[in-house]
DNA sequence: AGGGAGATTATGTACGCCGA
DNA sequence: TCGGCGTACATAATCTCCCT
């Protein structure tokens, strides 16, 4: 497999002007002398030759000009072995990463040497976009790390508040939990929900809610039975602001027969997905901020039938 | 149209650093 | 000295999309 540079050099210093590396049987690469010491080069395939070249290939480097069709994997590959960088994506992110190991975001013309090291400088902005691109995405795997440390020693605390049935068995359901062992915010941190349902039940939901911010958006009596709309602040969420709390919503009810204080989750309301034609994004939020649009998403309905 | 390989994401372990 | 955190490295689960 002859590399961009073997290309280049073949076409520039001979009088030759096309070459082709042929990647698969429906995929090549066509190198096309354009000046004295340019060379253009185009992805082909069974439909044709696209328009706009894929790279330009200069004397000391190389500039990509595209992604790589629908991530084509053949030609990514072949950038990967000969052009010695990569290309993948991350949460949303296109991002390059060079025979040196350090990433940028992807952008139109960049250089890139033919031993795979970028070019630099880069324009400024694509340098900040980076920059943030790859600080969001450390910040969110440190974000995972903080959670399974603090899930891990949740869950330790409760061994520690547990007597158990049968130690042999694989699930071991505890015979005795001492709760009073368990702070409430734990609540958050167990990952198991029966564990979880321990320290709900030992301390009320309305009290593990009411340590936290939160206010009522709606209020609506029912067949005369009230009911509250609440956002309240999720603490401990993985969001990228930690200043900025990821909000819960909860439809707050008291059930008529045993006057017991019920909370059902339901989706935040989302002004966008509202709007949305989509049932299936419009089914991840409440169609509005209010008691009826709660219920009636609780029923599957678009607006809330008594 | 479906299978499956490769790509991406989720989940985790190990370990060292830092400040109280 | 230790709780809490950040990073590197590893593996499992899930998704995408190419190719037959």
């Amino acid at each position: 497999m002859k590399t961009f540079k073997n290309y280049y050099n073949s076409l520039i210093h001979h009088q030759k002007y096309v070459a082709k590396e042929f990647i698969f049987e429906t995929t090549s690469l066509l190198f096309v002398k354009i000046s004295p010491s340019k060379v253009n080069c185009y992805e082909m395939s069974n439909w044709g030759l696209k328009d706009q070249p894929m790279a330009s290939l200069y004397q000391s480097h190389f500039k990509l000009h595209y992604w790589p069709y629908k991530q084509n994997r053949l030609v990514r590959n072949y950038l990967s072995t000969v052009g010695k960088f990569s290309l993948n994506w991350s949460h949303g992110y296109r991002l390059v990463t060079f025979a040196n190991g350090s990433k940028s975001v992807f952008f139109k013309g960049m250089k890139i040497t033919y031993t795979g090291r970028p070019k630099r400088p880069y324009p400024k902005k694509q340098v900040q976009e980076s920059k943030t691109a790859l600080n969001e995405l450390r910040e969110r795997k440190n974000a995972f790390q903080r959670l399974y440390y603090h899930r891990a020693m949740a869950g330790k605390r409760f061994e520690a508040a547990a007597v158990f049935e049968d130690d042999n068995k694989r699930w071991r359901t505890p015979k005795y939990v001492d709760v009073s062992q368990l702070p409430m915010d734990d609540v958050f941190k167990l990952q198991n929900v029966s564990h979880r349902k321990y320290i709900i039940d030992h301390y009320g939901i309305d009290a593990i809610l009411a340590t936290l911010d939160h206010h009522v958006i709606d209020s609506a009596t029912i067949r005369g039975n009230p009911y509250d709309l609440i956002e309240v602040d999720i603490p401990f969420s993985n969001w990228r602001d930690p200043e900025v709390n990821q909000k819960g919503t909860y439809l707050r009810m008291v059930n008529p027969s045993t006057s017991e204080i019920h909370f059902e989750g339901v989706p935040n309301y989302d002004k966008w997905l509202a709007r949305s034609r989509e049932k299936d994004e419009r089914d991840e939020t409440i169609l509005s901020p209010t008691v009826r649009a709660a219920l009636a998403w609780r029923d599957n309905e678009t607006r809330y039938a008594i």
